[in-house]
DNA sequence: CCTACCGATCGGTAGG
DNA sequence: CCTACCGATCGGTAGG
């Protein structure tokens, strides 16, 4: 209420700014989330929001940087614990598929949103979007690797194949939950994938259901 | 020049906005064409832009369909003689893949990214891009039907199954070209179809060569 | 973190 | 199809 506040009570309303952000940003995008709607529903001023990052591209590098800890703490982290390689790879499209199914945020995927507004933009907004995307790819190429060595995978498995297509499964089914409220796609996307990785459809639920439950109990 | 114009002069008018208009729009975004930009592209006032529609809202449909035509004309035309069924449903493919490798709209596929940015505003506009998409679905799933008959695609083909994959490479292919650059994308993309329709990789790209050529020729 | 501004641009209208 | 407007909103600044 006072211009003046702690650091701490400064920090928590930043804090604030970011997960609102997130959810207009979702929705309406990151151009469309501006500093005035921000603002209202906030119940603050729009020089109080703009304070706390001094110009439009840093509040939305900053709304990117706070979704990328979200999407690491529903993807990554969930598929942290599983052994490296073709079990791994497995708990991360389940957990990505599942991220996908509860919509985590109300516009669906935060990054294929983001890619698909900006990919003509070029900047840092655009740099940052495509760095976080192929960090995540890259991620999964080193599981195919690593599955392949195992022997889980066939032996000449091409790995950038592999990831283009899981990674298309994902987009497909964001496109199909999004746009046409199909609550079948994700079924189909573990059908798909379970076919990509060789793993038997009902395993991929099941990984899923898991990561569900374990979310929910810690 | 004058104020008064004949009706073909005022019909190319309309059709030169509308060309302008999609060039933006796919870079900058259904809502970032705005009438003042597309007035200032064609040395037009924004009023004289707006006459031909009466309101944004009108614009971005009349750019929605004359996209749709553009698509239409690249994709669905090509393939049209095709014979209905597994070719019919390779032609398809193979056009669209085209379709998306050269780049047709300088944004990447029109659709994806209007699905992308109105998946979430409820309204004429997103009911309008719903349907076009379901339309093109249902093409695909009908070649799909009929392959099946054929004796063409495995009896116990799931139809809604194979054209949420089809579609899956379809987004991923448009990502990996838009927000990655990828330039090895399409052969990716190729090679993906050819394992889900069971066509050995080489004759989808023969095709996608043989529309690029009867393009340029007719 | 606020009030009080700024110039620019938005969609749209009046009138010719 | 133009000029000349309108109120609303944009990102951003000054000053406290």
């Amino acid at each position: 209420m006072s211009p003046r506040r702690s650091v701490a009570e400064a920090r928590q309303t930043r804090a604030d700014i970011l997960a609102c952000g997130m959810r207009l940003a979702s929705v309406e995008g990151l151009e469309g989330l501006t500093i005035g709607r921000l603002a209202a529903e906030l119940g603050m001023s729009k020089s109080g929001v703009l304070g706390h990052f001094g110009a439009k591209e840093e509040l939305q590098l900053a709304v990117i940087d706070a979704a990328a800890e979200v999407f690491a703490r529903e993807v990554a982290e969930p598929a942290g614990t599983a052994v490296p390689g073709l079990r791994k790879l497995t708990a991360l499209c389940a957990a990505w598929v599942s991220y996908l199914e509860r919509r985590v945020f109300p516009g669906g995927c935060f990054f294929t949103a983001a890619a698909a507004e900006f990919d003509d933009r070029p900047g840092r907004v655009r740099d940052t979007i495509a760095g976080l995307v192929s960090v995540w790819d890259r991620d999964l190429y080193r599981q195919v690797r690593t599955a392949t060595a195992d022997g889980d995978l066939p032996a000449d498995t091409d790995a950038d194949q592999l990831v283009f297509e899981v990674s298309s499964v994902m987009l497909g089914l964001n496109n199909a939950l999004q746009l046409r409220r199909d609550t079948t796609a994700p079924a189909r996307a573990r059908r798909a994938l379970g076919r990509l990785l060789g793993t038997p459809v009902l395993m991929v639920a099941l990984l899923a259901a898991l990561c569900q439950a374990r979310l929910r109990l810690g």
